[in-house]
Formats: C-alpha cells, sequence, structure tokens
DNA sequence: TTTCATGCAAAATGTTTGCACACGA
DNA sequence: TCGTGTGCAAACATTTTGCATGAAA
C-alpha cells in the first residue's frame, strides 16, 4: 500500500465495536455474531472498501464468520447511520471508509490506478459552511473529489521492474 | 421556478449541435438522426437529468425522434468526452448537467426533496489547484457536492410540493 | 417466547454488450 | 459500397427484497 494515511486520529471514548453495540441497543436492534464481525473486520485497517472487498474479506475466513452479501449491506448501512463509517459514491458504486475516530479530510482520485489519497483542509470546511449559510441551507456533510492523475501515474516509466512494484 | 440558475453564460463560438458535429467528425464518427435529436432536446433546456429522464423525452415525442435506450447511454458518454455535458455521480446513478457554454459551479443537494442547487466559488479552484499541487496531482476536474436540506425543505410545512429537479 | 436478524433465492435498478440490420459518408 | 450506428434482447454489476428459518433478548 502506498498511501499517506497518516491524518492522524480524533480522541474517542469507546472503541468503534462498543460505540456501535451502544448505537444497536439505543434502537432495540440486535449484537449478533454477524454484525460484530463485520465491524472487527471493518476497523482492523484502515482503507477504502467497497461491498464486495469486505464480503470477500469474510468469506475467506472459517466457518463462524461467514457473513451473507445481505447482511452485509444491511450492516454497512447500519454502520453509515450509527456514523462509524463514510459512505461516498465513486465509478457508480458506494465506497466506504472509517468516520468514528478519523478526521474529517477530502479525496484526490486518481483515473489511473484508481487510488484515494487523503487531505485535510479547514478551508473546504469554512467554504461550505459560508455557502451553505448564503443559501439558509442546512449542512448535513459533503464530499469533495479532486479528479485526475497522481504523481506516480504521471510519472512516465518504460518497464515497471520488480522493485518499483513492492 | 424555485431555482436559480442565474450564474450566466461563457461565451462560445459555436452552438451545441455544431460543437459535437466538430467532435464526430474529428473523429471520423457519424452524424446521425438519432444524435442530433439528444443533443437538441438535451440543450433545449437547462436543467440536471439522468438516462431515464431523457429517454422518457424522447419517447414521448412522435415518430422519427425515437431514441432506444442504449442510444441514449451510447450518446451521453459521447457528450461528455465531447466536453458538451458534465456528469456526477448522486444516489448511486449518474446525473447529468451542461458543460458547454455554462460556467464551473458546485452543487448543494437537497437530501429532502432532491433539488440541486447551483453555486460558484472561485475559492474551490484555488483550494483544489493547491492541494493538487502540494500532491503532485494533474488535475483534471472535481466535484464537490454539499449535502444537507434546503431552505424551503427546513420551513415546516403541511404539504410537499413536487419536485421540480432531479 | 417473542421479536428481530439472517441466508437464500429472486427481483430490482442502472448500465453495457453481442449481433443483425440500417444508414451516413 | 463500406464501415459505423442503431435497436433489440440479453447480459451485467450492484444493491434490495420476500420469506422461511435461526437466534438474541
Amino acid at each position: 500500500m502506498t498511501l499517506d494515511f497518516s491524518l492522524g486520529t480524533v480522541e474517542v471514548a469507546l472503541t468503534p465495536l462498543e460505540r456501535f453495540e451502544e448505537y444497536l441497543r439505543s434502537r432495540q436492534k440486535r449484537i449478533t455474531k454477524q454484525r460484530r464481525t463485520i465491524v472487527e473486520q471493518v476497523f482492523s485497517v484502515h482503507r477504502h472498501f467497497d461491498a464486495e472487498d469486505l464480503l470477500a474479506l469474510l468469506q475467506q475466513t472459517v466457518g463462524e464468520r461467514k457473513v451473507s452479501r445481505p447482511t452485509v449491506y444491511r450492516t454497512l448501512a447500519e454502520l453509515v447511520d450509527a456514523g462509524l463509517l463514510r459512505e461516498m459514491s465513486l465509478k457508480g458504486r458506494s465506497v466506504y471508509e472509517h468516520d468514528y475516530g478519523y478526521p474529517q479530510h477530502d479525496h484526490l482520485h486518481c483515473e489511473k490506478c484508481d487510488k484515494l489519497i487523503e487531505f485535510s483542509s479547514e478551508q473546504v470546511r469554512q467554504l461550505r459552511d459560508a455557502v451553505a449559510r448564503e443559501h439558509q441551507f442546512r449542512v448535513r456533510g459533503h464530499r469533495l473529489i479532486i479528479h485526475g492523475v497522481c504523481a506516480e501515474c504521471s510519472r512516465p516509466r518504460r518497464r515497471l521492474r520488480p522493485v518499483d512494484l513492492v
């Protein structure tokens, strides 16, 4: 993985799983084996992923930890609702990333290698709030994606030697 | 009309149709009845629309001007490629709007009535370019959508008016 | 023991493709 | 004529749903 995700973290009192359990209890929903498995899997690594990525990860684990496709979709929606994940639409499908315990940020998206580079800018937030105020618009969030080609994909290279592939 | 689209226009030498024909010729593609019909329909009104909206409009016109679904999709992709339309992903599907002859802008999206409100900000562009420079990222464009609830939908009223935009 | 969640299969949605025929250049 | 575009039907990718069964509380 060649990505820089070092935006730091945000202080949170509970682990993602604890937070999700709290959310579930507050809605009289159940804390099931599958929901626990998904939260654990999702928060074990910081990266962008879609429903199929997650499903594949869950399917390759053994016995007890298998989760069906519908449950993956249903649980992802709940995690977004609970504020644990952020969802964005990329190339026609939903892509997810950590929200809980992770600072607000936006993305550069490379159209060659599909990489998502995170960046953080206080200005975006300020601008957003100013525009919204002007339109008497109640903000719930925003998505800013800058499309283009990343540094690596711009650098013309004749061939990828094994060393380059890291 | 509840929307403010008065961002003005950008000076262009050719009509959208002329511009598209130029594009087609430059790629040895053909100027067909269907392609002409679609460009005319699309540029007859300034509004946001998706493939199904356009198809419905085309299907309800008589005889000669009917265009099939695959051709609508194929032509929309060509119009985006030709720089006549801008595409954005909203709620899992592609939404289009005029690009040629229309100034750069971003959107506020109301999650209640689904309305898209346009706004223009030089700051977004500057910020975008600054961030890109910092990451040696070659920018091709960006999409900024501010999600939330618009002024009308915030004002509690007993009856909802029909949504006039995608 | 009473819900609510799960898994399965099937459906729904939005979009793309293979192919025979039509048509613009 | 030649080669590209069209329309049809079918395929596709992603996500959602109905329903019988299984498991939290």
